[in-house]
DNA sequence: CCTTACATTTACGTTTACGTCAACGTCAAT
DNA sequence: ATTGACGTTGACGTAAACGTAAATGTAAGG
């Protein structure tokens, strides 16, 4: 039984390619609560799996706030059913907007597609050029 | 043939729910280039189409500066092998970041899946709750 | 002619998400 | 005892992406 390990700021920092700075600012904004040994930082595996969370929505163009707003929710122990409706209301919301997201990927993707054929196409045209020369 | 349709700044704001404060800024940063007819601006359909790929690439999370290299490359006759080459590690960069946010995006997904489920079950027994008093 | 509606430029303000010192504590190693 | 290596708390700086007046033009309608 491993006592849930813990992890220092460096650690996490070094695991996720983030600066420390980064790190307590998400502190600051609610993300993370790590508790202390003497004045440092000591980070939990909740702590971890929030900051993997948080990075997850950065890359996918939420803001903090909005992450914060998202794992509060999940934490959230809501159980009345005006709650749970509001719950499942912004659950679909995201879910659109992600899809939203896929289909706008869909479309990139398939144009770089396009610009990749181009391109060797280009490239040998250029070969052969090159090669009679 | 019906000469290319023209669209005013209003216009494309209207169709695309942006302020017209938006536009001119894309357009300060290089992204659109309207003439103009007297002082007001005029868009083309190649301006339209811009703001498309502009607007698809924020809602990815792209700044304007990388939206603005993107539509500069497919725009380009790149036409050296250097420049090519150089091109297509541009779009594989491009490529795999678009894969990275489609394994995210699935992950949030099947999250927002077991939290619409848990939703539902508590919904559930609260109605049966509240129908037996 | 006057107002209304929409356009323009200029310019300063704002929010977000950190970066970047500065000044300091602390613990281990030399 | 001193030197790093790592941590801390302020505090100020900054780039990005617009928002928000302010002052002005201008074409259409009553």
């Amino acid at each position: 039984m491993s006592a849930s390990r813990t992890f220092t700021i460096a650690e996490l920092a070094d695991e996720f390619d983030v600066t420390p700075r980064a790190i307590r600012f998400y502190e600051d904004v609610g993300l993370l609560e790590p508790s202390r040994a003497g004045r440092n930082r000591v980070y939990t595996q909740r702590d971890r799996t929030r900051l993997k969370l948080t990075l997850r929505g950065k890359r996918l163009g939420l803001s903090l706030s909005e992450i914060l707003q998202l794992v509060r929710m999940y934490d959230s122990e809501a159980d009345t059913a005006p709650q749970l409706n509001a719950f499942l209301d912004v659950l679909r919301m995201h879910r659109s907007q992600l899809e939203q997201q896929l289909d706008d990927i869909r479309v990139m993707l398939a144009e770089i597609g396009q610009h990749e054929q181009r391109c060797r196409r280009l490239l040998a045209g250029a070969a052969k050029v090159t090669a009679s020369r």
